[in-house]
DNA sequence: GTGGTCTAGACCACT
DNA sequence: GTGGTCTAGACCACA
């Protein structure tokens, strides 16, 4: 599993950490009780400072998508809370639809990206 | 139009201020060439630092939905992108629907939500 | 509002902050509402370092005792969850009746250091 | 006597296994001169570092419950100290009171759980 | 001036 | 060797 951080980017590095091991999850590539490197080892592998990565770490326990294990590290760990994911997605949406809708984005075209979305995200696994 | 801060919201004031002035475009509660209230009255009516809502206003100019008049103060004024919309958008369904998938969340119950969304936007307007 | 710390103590410093600031919201000296001081300010008056008062807050705040206001800095916000509460409240009692009772403290003792407690903290109020 | 390990758990394994002795010292599960498995077997059955039931060992012989017997292993061994033990108590009962009492749990309630705790106890001893 | 983020280096507890 | 804690200093976004 290979993280591309974007050093330019606005976002903070632990939020795109976040995000790029949610997509590993999504797609498959990171499953159920597989084991993370270390924060160390992957703080070096990018070439970022430990803590960083051990905030990224932290805030996807804290989000319900690692376990941390005193002996293996962080372990691929999914609390399944659909409800609570379901509101959090509408709530999401919502913004980014309404700012597509103000540059005359459709409801077909939204629904053309989602169905392109998950074939990226099925291919890939 | 009303505006809803959140106050105990991670999210910063201004990101908050920017997401509901332009839902309020989606939404056609407000239409291009509407003008909103002044910097100084807007921010006294919800009670924030008049620079907060000032910062609101220059994003949302440089993101392509206000134009900033000296006379009229900020007006709605849309600059198509749309291609470059798309592209956002289709960025950040990936992050969400990511985080949708880790929780089991599948492919038609995303478009239902953003049918739900649709529908809400429409009914508002 | 006087904090104690111990530096002596096995118990991080961020611990020890978390629970002088919950037994004075217990007693009654720091209210729904009441602001704390700035992690800057704190951590000079102890004498230890911003991050780790700063750790401390996000702590109560993931645990619901703060409210971590932009405007505000931190303020003292309950979020109650009486149910989750007990449940959590008899393991700890579990943990710690079960050391007294192998030293030969009796289920009255208990009650009894039970009301010293309440009355210590509601005669502090 | 079955010891319940939580890997999952925040709270250190050797800690945990602690507890756990001590709650069958408690509920009579352990009694005064009862051998335990020595520290291999024990970390065998549980799938643990020998390290950490030595550790759990020695902290308990610390503390008073257990003797370390060359020829018998680890015996249990309880060390009064009742004065000691009731001022730990109390100062456990003002932490976990405090949490409480913030989340609105009344005095009779603390007292309700206290009894419940050590109905639980004496019913499975 | 506030908290948030990031870096850096150190020590310790745990396994 | 692992994560947890603490310190320290810097920059930035926010209000």
């Amino acid at each position: 599993m290979i993280l591309k951080i974007d050093f330019n980017s606005e976002e903070a590095l632990y939020i795109q950490l976040c995000n790029q091991i949610i997509m590993g999850i999504a797609t498959d590539m990171l499953r159920e009780g597989d084991s993370l490197p270390s924060v160390r080892q992957l703080a070096d592998e990018i070439g970022i400072n430990m803590h960083t990565v051990n905030k990224a770490y932290s805030v996807l326990r804290q989000e319900g998508f690692l376990r941390l294990d005193r002996r293996r590290g962080a372990v691929v760990a999914l609390n399944m809370d659909k409800l609570r994911a379901l509101n959090e997605m509408k709530q999401n949406l919502g913004i980014i639809i309404a700012r597509g809708i103000c540059q005359d984005v459709g409801r077909d075209e939204v629904h053309a990206l989602v169905d392109e979305v998950f074939d990226e995200f099925s291919g890939q696994g």
